[in-house]
DNA sequence: TGCATCGTACGATTTAAATCGTACCTTTGC
DNA sequence: GCAAAGGTACGATTTAAATCGTACGATGCA
């Protein structure tokens, strides 16, 4: 009897600054070419084309994009959803700032008056309808 | 007339994570030697002492922790509070990853399912006396 | 056809963070 | 008094992230 296995990285590594950045995009824009991804990021952060080229290149070498070679202009698009990987991120911020308690970062949350009264009304929103829908 | 500058580091640095570990158990604990921040870090990280002691000392040249160094032990702090440094940490995070809104944050929060049904009765009880207050 | 343009490939470098090894000083207990 | 234990200092190294320079293949068009 064999047992296989099969090289799964099923690490969930989270995405650095800089790969946050061209995720972003990615996600905003669906699948794109370099110089596309490229372009929107010159809005904000200078850096040479090869450099978000060879950003690009690792992430798709570590799974967090795909890349369609068919033509010659290649095709990038993230693996993950963007949802997904928001909500990894956030629960790790959760766990590492806040102990776990989501309920500790909204407190902060509002406290910090990051928060709107149009933001506490849509919160607000969030939580009936999501009590509605448990009970 | 003379224009004097006083150099004041006013750059918001983020803690790197590292850094964020040893501030959370001076949060916790107070003020307290290198060997003590020392010990609780390796309940769930395993470090060399000298390198605890080295980061230590470095975030202190940074301005991010004091020393006393009236006794041969020197005794470390944390510099800011720690709502105002999470807060901080926080702000980056809702701008970076949730253009800015919170109640979008919130939303992905709920939806996570990182939150129990205690904590969204706590979380609804954290709007109600805002609002209050508010009124 | 030949050259300018636009693309990928990839090694090398730079920068920042984290870690460690070694030297050396102080205190304590016997 | 002196060795062991425990403290600080700090240069050097390792690791990871980010960036860049250079080489070279495709394409398009005068």
């Amino acid at each position: 009897m064999y047992l296989i296995f099969i090289a799964m990285s099923s690490e969930k590594t989270e995405p650095t600054k800089a790969e946050l950045d061209i995720l972003a995009i990615l996600w905003k824009h669906g699948p794109s070419t370099v110089r596309a991804v490229h372009d929107q990021l010159n809005n904000f952060k200078e850096v040479n084309y090869t450099t978000t080229l060879k950003q690009m290149q690792l992430m798709a070498e570590k799974g967090m994009l795909t890349r369609d070679e068919t033509s010659m202009k290649h095709i990038y698009a993230a693996v993950e959803e963007e949802q997904k990987t928001k909500g990894l991120l956030l629960d790790r911020f959760v766990d590492h700032l806040y102990g776990g308690s989501a309920s500790n970062l909204v407190m902060q949350l509002l406290d910090n008056k990051k928060a709107s009264k149009a933001e506490l009304d849509e919160i607000r929103a969030v939580l009936d309808q999501l009590e509605k829908g448990n009970s």
